[in-house]
DNA sequence: ACCTCAAATGTTACCGGTAACATGATTGGA
DNA sequence: TCCAATCATGTTACCGGTAACATTTGAGGT
């Protein structure tokens, strides 16, 4: 049986809502009675029932966010992010998994507005319309992250996806490469990844002709998509990986099909992962910051909720951190 | 302004508690009543506020857990696992970061049971006893996992961390090493690394004089113990990483050090991550099963919240998968 | 047709907070 | 010293569900 405002209320010979306002610093409370109230809560171990405050001030500070997995270094990055970012403004952060499909993200999201998110964090454009529905009739934001477009209806506050895949593919033209393999994950369910493919190849002028490996988003992906591009006659001289997971299988399986890094091979990878400038060659790599992407994000949803402040798209800047792995040709 | 029980009520000419009875299935409706408040419920596009319902069942149906961080490839892992077991059964998952800071665990463990959550999953065994009281005196049910301890006095769902570290020490001297490094993360506030360091330890037959480098528990780390150990004479003839994140760090530098692995040096790591088989060399890891983990504190706590089953400790095997980077002395 | 009993539905209170409003206690100025 | 204004506190209702209990309805048996 844990306590209620009342039973602190008797307690401390004052009526619920002395209680209620000593906890909140709402309204005048006299000195000493503040005292005796606390002493009480302090007593007899008070904590407030969320479920309770929820009801009565149809506020639940709590945002959710659904995302494919959670164990993708991208997104626990900035997930981690934002739940510091939210706790440090009182708010709590629940996680909803939906793999890349499209109606399970719609059913998780629905659960999350149910259970009381006053926010909602997605990935990518995108969505069910019926998730977008209920949201905009219960009057929840919705955020669209890992991608920047500004026109786009909902607020995006992320990389620009398409800039991330143009920026390494300029990279790549700008040391002379012209044949050059694209290798990326499931390209199915996931916007960011397709955005991504398509900034590299409208940076290339003859696009058209670029072999395109689609493989798994796994280390082992890259090994794989190594083995098949080590076939590839004429062998392509760069390749640019959708993204660093796949890199790093490629990095690791290059050497074995004999083929140098960046001598035989340039190659770039986008993310730009802790491991890239220690990996051997070091992957030059298209930055993405994860972190400051998860603040941001924090701190537009907490000004939006708390000082009604629209939300603005926010584009984090992606850079090209050059190492290694990438060579004149 | 969204739609109430008493509202769909009114529509459908009927008492909010038949429409109650009609969303829990509790208590009998007649077919063409049920039908009739349905078609109200969708047509007013009604979902229950959560609330609400919390405040009246007393129930949350939320389960809280603790870690350091979301963005470590281990915890992720098993978030991910619980999270989809949690969902499966109709729970959700509130996660709460606390970096290695007892304080703040116990923080924002309060915060959590403060929030309804239903039981608590912490990692390691070490927990402030503000945080204990607070949710025993609430039977709020704490599960410790990242450790196997079945005399604990709570309930330990996880790898036995000592047994990890004697399972990879037992490989390298069955091996003929005997001089062998070990590197690990920061021991302060993880007591899981402390065991894990333990018990590889404890395994070694003269364990007072083996090499310890503690270092930082990431890729970089993993370079710098290298940078290290590579000046030390006599050089130890193995090495064992208590994670496998400075174990990827030792596996880049080493070469770079004009040290080959397994020849001049034998490597172990702990956690058997997904690059593990196709990094150069495979690296032999004990492995840590993850997924299974997640899975099995979901099934454990959804028992006991269902079902009344008591939380029971339970071991979550794991095994040595031995690969290139270790060899005969 | 009438009675019985179960099924179907309604009434009312309660979960634990907050908010609007009412009222009683102080205090300062005339 | 008295009144008004302000401070301090209490009363009551409400948020949106569920649960216990009361009541009505209907089917089956005689």
């Amino acid at each position: 049986m844990t306590a209620t405002v009342r039973a602190i209320a008797k307690a401390a010979g004052v009526s619920h809502t002395t209680v209620s306002r000593v906890l909140n610093r709402s309204g005048a409370v006299r000195k000493s009675t503040r005292a005796r109230v606390l002493a009480e809560v302090e007593r007899l171990d008070y904590t407030p029932h969320h479920a309770a405050r929820a009801l009565a001030t149809r506020r639940t500070r709590t945002i959710g966010a659904v995302v494919p997995s959670i164990d993708s270094s991208s997104n626990a990055a900035w997930l981690n992010a934002l739940e510091s970012t939210l706790e440090r403004h009182g708010y709590a952060l629940i996680i909803a998994t939906a793999g890349f499909d499209q109606e399970v993200e719609a059913r998780r999201g629905l659960d999350l507005i149910g259970l009381g998110a006053e926010a909602l964090v997605v990935l990518g454009l995108e969505h069910d319309e019926r998730l977008l529905r209920a949201a905009r009739s219960r009057e929840v934001p919705i955020v669209c992250t890992g991608v920047f477009e500004p026109e786009f209806p909902l607020p995006t506050i992320g990389v620009d996806s398409r800039s991330m895949g143009a920026v390494a593919m300029h990279h790549l033209l700008d040391r002379g490469h012209e044949h050059i393999a694209l290798i990326s994950g499931p390209l199915s369910g996931n916007d960011r990844a397709r955005m991504r493919l398509a900034g590299a190849l409208e940076a290339h002028p003859d696009c058209s002709k670029l072999p395109h490996l689609e493989t798994s988003l796994s280390v082992e992906g890259g090994v794989r998509a190594i083995r098949e591009l080590a076939t590839m006659m004429p062998r392509p001289t760069a390749m640019l990986c959708v993204s660093d997971i796949p890199a790093m299988g490629a990095l690791f399986e290059l050497p074995r099909q004999g083929l140098r890094v960046p001598d035989d091979l340039s190659v770039v990878g986008l993310d730009d992962f802790d491991w890239a400038p220690h990996i051997e060659p070091a992957l030059t790599a298209v930055h993405a910051p994860n972190d400051e992407l998860g603040r941001a994000l924090g701190e537009a949803v907490v000004r939006h909720l708390d000082e009604g402040e629209p939300i603005d798209p926010i584009e984090v800047k992606v850079r090209l951190v050059e190492r290694g792995s990438t060579a004149r040709r």
